[in-house]
DNA sequence: TTCGCCAATGGAACGACGTTCGATGCATCG
DNA sequence: CGATGCATCGAACGTCGTTCCATTGGCGAA
């Protein structure tokens, strides 16, 4: 095995942790086990980062960067949404919207879900895209191509500047919630007994108290991990849509 | 000083916790500091909460609680929103709704806006929601509160529970973020020099491939940490009032 | 009152982590 | 062939959450 002058590369050590941190999670990925993996020590992983944090903000940006790709690969192909949201098509314009603000608030959906899906493979993106601002490349690129899908709503521009922020926050906010729980659920080795046990303990609490858990419990059966995520997604877009109408 | 039986107690901890974790935040905030500031020992600590994980998560709840219990003092005085946000009205709703739908949605914007206060006075208690499910006490009432509010909506119950689920995770999901951004401010000693640098540093970039970052870089000073929070909100609000219409 | 139990405490140590330091290898160039 | 500097890695440092264990002191039972 002839040893050239470089034996790590950033693309390896990037592809390697991703894989470790799919595995483990943030918290409990650690320098250490990343250079074991990689065959190297730890120290050598400073040559290419200045440390963990960065690491994780260069790791997440490649991975923005994969959404942004896919969103303009679906743009190209006149695709509405990543094929996995097949379920869930997009709400209907109203009379009242015009064709460019219905275009512009279809494309930050497909942005939107393309980013989604990444957080979905990789349940420790979300939070992390939050632990780091706006200063990353990718992450300036999807700021800048949501607000792009804004310019022709009508809207001025405080309220563009404002529904440009709220779309950018929504997606990493409510993604790193929907991840914590996704996280949560494949902590117990048996998924369903888990989630059946946590209905049955919300169940224990008092009617009288609770009428409204009570009455909700049985619909929990209708809902997947990405419901949640997609459905308040389209409540802010159908929000900013009525926005447009005054 | 006559030493009683316990010369702690796990209110004293809690008071001690939020004061350190509002000083330095949740990373760096130890438990040999708390201990220290207790006058006490760190295994101490260990006999009122199980680790450091556990007793976060009392100290949020006890937050939460305090936000729930100012959310029904301003139902009694038939106070819309906290004084903090006088500058934030709540939007008309629409002629189309019902009167139970908008005052249902009035509950929550009081709601969720109450526990925003607590999030904007203690900066790390929306990323310590995230991090705890729903198991504690208050996180279930805050959650049933919101679902009550729903009922009279005219929605089905697959729909209640959607929407319960979405505002109960927008609140600390969008707030991690505001919360996170607050941080970074904070950080630099000069905050409006941050300001200015950062929006330079953005005007650095190409204009061509930008062009909606530099149309709104004149607007940042419209804004402030809470109108990305509550217009995001009334979004999601003036969608779920959309959906009651149909 | 006295004794013994046990809730409650805290000093010390453990193991794991992120990070730093210094020495070493090795390709490249004069 | 020797010198330069990029790249690597073993070892150590400091700090953290956590655990162990001896000790304390109030309180009920005899």
């Amino acid at each position: 095995m002839a040893r050239t002058r470089t034996s790590l590369s950033l693309e390896q050590i990037i592809e390697a942790a991703i894989t470790t941190l799919d595995a483990v999670g943030a918290e409990k990925m650690t320098l250490r086990g990343l250079a074991a993996q990689l065959d190297s020590g730890v120290a050598s992983l400073y040559w290419y980062a200045a440390g963990k944090d960065q690491l994780m903000a260069i790791v997440s940006d490649e991975l923005l960067g994969r959404a942004l790709d896919e969103a303009e690969a679906l743009e190209r192909a006149d695709q509405p949404h990543p094929k996995q949201f097949e379920n869930y098509p997009p709400p209907e314009p109203d009379g009242r919207t015009s064709t460019g603000t219905a275009e512009g608030l279809l494309q930050i959906r497909r942005l939107v879900l393309c980013l989604f899906v990444q957080m979905l493979e990789h349940r420790w993106l979300a939070s992390q895209l939050i632990k780091a601002g706006p200063d990353e490349q990718n992450s300036l690129t999807y700021w800048e191509l949501v607000g792009q899908a804004l310019q022709n709503s009508g809207l001025d521009l405080t309220r563009q500047l404002q529904a440009s922020m709220v779309v950018s926050t929504y997606a990493s906010g409510m993604g790193a919630e929907v991840s914590q729980r996704a996280i949560e659920r494949e902590a117990a080795e048996d998924a369903e007994a888990q989630q059946t046990a946590q209905i049955d303990h919300w169940a224990s609490f008092s009617e009288e108290d609770f009428p409204f858990v009570h009455s909700v419990l049985g619909e929990f059966e209708n809902l997947d991990e990405a419901s949640d995520f997609i459905m308040g997604l389209d409540l802010v877009l159908s929000g900013l849509e009525r926005l447009t109408w005054d």
